[in-house]
RNA sequence: GCGCCCGUAGCUCAGUGGAUAGAGCGGCGGACUUCUAAUCCGAAGGUCGCAGGUUCGAAUCCUGCCGGGCGCACCA
């Protein structure tokens, strides 16, 4: 019996009860949960149902409580209910209807976790969205690792999901980006508003390489071509160091082309038709204040050209215009000062706020060194790439340690502290039981000892406390999926790991699996084979949404 | 001044109103002639920033205050 079972038969016992009693069948959620409570006394599951829905009905707690626990108590596969407390409703299961839980796990192998919950939805998701002037360093790190997981976890739950990366390639950061190369290339110092940095004199050397012509243009061309040159080889580069993160992108959306596509006039008309838009002291500008912003916004400046924000509400307006109902925008803190500004957009172009446009705010990952702050900027120079980061700790690691902290904590990486103990970082602590599963399936096979028909599979067997304890934890993963993907919070993937991973640890340590010696294969060999097994299904089905490999051996 | 986020063990961080607040790391003490000791077991470590309020029940919700981070353009 599943968790969510359970939690059905606890519903429909409410229902059966409150029938019997003539009470109100509209004071009944349409769903419950069980939950796992954190004290074994408490049984093995736990409902606070009955104290949920006391006061509406006008019954104590504990009266409905043991109603309900009357009819849970009937029920195949429960071993006992207790009311407990205020009215909490303790259910213990029998160890075969726990059990089961192993089979169906192996059963769905890949499928296992996975959900319609999110079916029908068509998400368009932003993230990292770094400008093409620089390499992506850590900041954009931890939204490449958040973003992509969250991708996964929402393709996971049946929706249709396409990641996205804007490139602010039409504003004036580009020329800076083009005269920086150029100065570098001539050994000049770099412009005001330029940028620095090793890899600025790297580019603009391949530059010249690649165009030995380039440094006797006149001045002007020179510019252009270092510009574009420079511009695409930065594409490249974002490109491979994010692929080599295990990060691709479904599309990479070309400010320029926004502009070109004449998109921000059309979607100017589009805001004008839907009567926001008006016309002062020669500029054209959005009454963003009909939806509660302080002032009202330009769009176009009296001298003609548009702001960003006609570029935000073209790009928006596109994207709604592709297809996607709901847009997710994930920003880090610095950019915070959008999310008013975006949801305005949304409610000027006649959208709901509430429900088209979407923007997660990541707290910012601070670095220290040897007790010092890093700084990351990038004009400075001074970059923490994310190249460096996982030459430092590798791709899994630096994905599981940016993914497994909420994006609302800002997080403080130690340089050293990673280095040094990248040994110790909780991913292996996970993968570990990825190596160990799959050994002991090796070792198994090697002694005779294999899983064997379903139906010949002795779920009661199970019945020892860490294997109940596995069991338990096993069966949450589809709830934990689930509440990722609604609450978009990756982190609860890689936190529910490292708990099935000790829960596993604790089962290999208390319990042997395969046979010893020449010990005869028994049933409960069997049966702990299909435990492993499963174990190894949920760990792998969970690293993979973390973009985290599940290696057969460490 | 206004807005958003944060404040939980020595450190890094979990905990979408439930029972005795957790994990990893660090430190202390134990466990390998048997499936990988990258593991397990034990003890230690907390006024959940402070003060009120709502609730049968608050780390969680509300208000105020304190502390930290980040923002508030006809810049990109």
């Amino acid at each position: 019996m599943t968790p969510a079972e359970l939690a059905e038969a606890v519903l429909a016992a409410a229902r059966a009860v409150f029938a019997e009693r003539g009470l109100d069948l509209e004071a009944l959620p349409a769903q419950t949960a069980v939950e796992r409570p954190r004290s074994p006394e408490h049984g093995d599951y736990a409902s606070t149902l009955a104290m949920q829905l006391a006061k509406r009905v006008g019954r104590t707690p504990r009266e409905l409580a043991a109603a309900l626990a009357e009819r849970l108590a009937e029920l195949p596969g429960i071993a006992s209910v207790e009311v407990a407390g205020p009215g909490f409703l303790n259910i213990r299961l029998e160890a075969a209807a726990a059990g089961e839980l192993a089979r169906a796990v192996v059963q769905s192998g890949r499928e296992y976790g996975r959900s319609r919950l999110l079916a029908g939805q068509r998400i368009n998701l932003e993230f990292v969205s770094a400008n093409p002037t620089g390499p992506v360093h850590l900041g954009h790190t931890r939204w490449a690792a958040v973003g992509d997981s969250l991708h996964r976890i929402l393709v996971a739950s049946g929706a249709e999901v396409a990641s996205e990366h804007y490139i602010n390639d039409a504003g004036s950061q580009l020329e800076h980006f083009g005269n920086s190369l150029y100065a570098a290339a001539l050994g000049e110092p770099t412009p005001e508003h330029g940028y620095a940095g090793e890899y600025v004199v790297d580019i603009g050397k391949q530059i010249v390489a690649a165009h030995p012509e380039a440094l006797s243009l006149p001045r002007a061309e020179a510019l252009m071509l270092f510009r574009d040159e420079g511009y695409r080889l930065m594409l490249d580069a974002m490109r491979t160091s994010l692929d080599r993160f295990g990060v691709s992108f479904d599309i990479w959306f070309s400010e320029r082309e926004l502009h070109a596509s004449g998109a921000v006039e059309h979607a100017i008309d589009t805001l004008r038709k839907q009567g926001h838009v008006y016309e002062s002291d020669g500029a054209v500008w959005l009454r963003t204040t009909d939806f509660g912003d302080d002032r009202d916004r330009v769009l176009i400046r009296a001298n003609g050209t548009k702001t960003y924000i006609a570029a935000d509400s073209a790009y928006y307006l596109n994207k709604r215009e592709r297809g996607f109902d709901k847009c997710i925008y994930l920003l880090g803190a610095d950019h915070h000062g959008y999310v008013g500004r975006l949801r305005t957009i949304a409610a000027c172009a006649g959208d709901d706020p509430d429900y088209h446009i979407e923007i997660m705010i990541g707290q910012l990952v601070h670095l220290v060194q040897s007790g010092g702050p890093v700084r990351l900027s990038k004009r400075a120079g001074a970059i923490v790439t994310l190249d460096e980061l996982v030459d430092l700790v590798g791709v899994d690691a630096a994905r599981y340690s940016l993914a497994r902290a909420s994006t609302d904590s800002t997080l403080t990486l130690d340089i050293d502290e990673i280095t040094r103990q990248a040994r110790e970082n909780p991913v292996y602590y996970v993968q570990y039981v990825a190596a160990r599963t799959a050994s002991v399936a090796r070792n198994a096979a090697d002694v005779g000892l294999h899983r064997g028909a379903p139906e010949d599979f002795r779920p009661e067997l199970l019945a020892h406390d860490k294997e109940q304890e596995l069991l338990k934890a096993l069966g949450e993963y589809p709830t934990v999926v689930a509440t990722a993907a609604e609450l978009r919070g990756p982190h609860r993937i890689a936190r529910y790991l490292e708990e099935l991973a000790g829960s596993y640890h604790r089962f290999y340590d208390n319990c042997r699996i395969l046979p010893v010696g020449e010990e005869e294969i028994t049933d409960l060999h069997r049966a702990r084979l299909w435990l492993n097994d499963a174990t190894r299904t949920v760990i792998a089905n969970g690293l993979t949404l973390l973009g985290v490999g599940a290696p057969e051996r460490m």
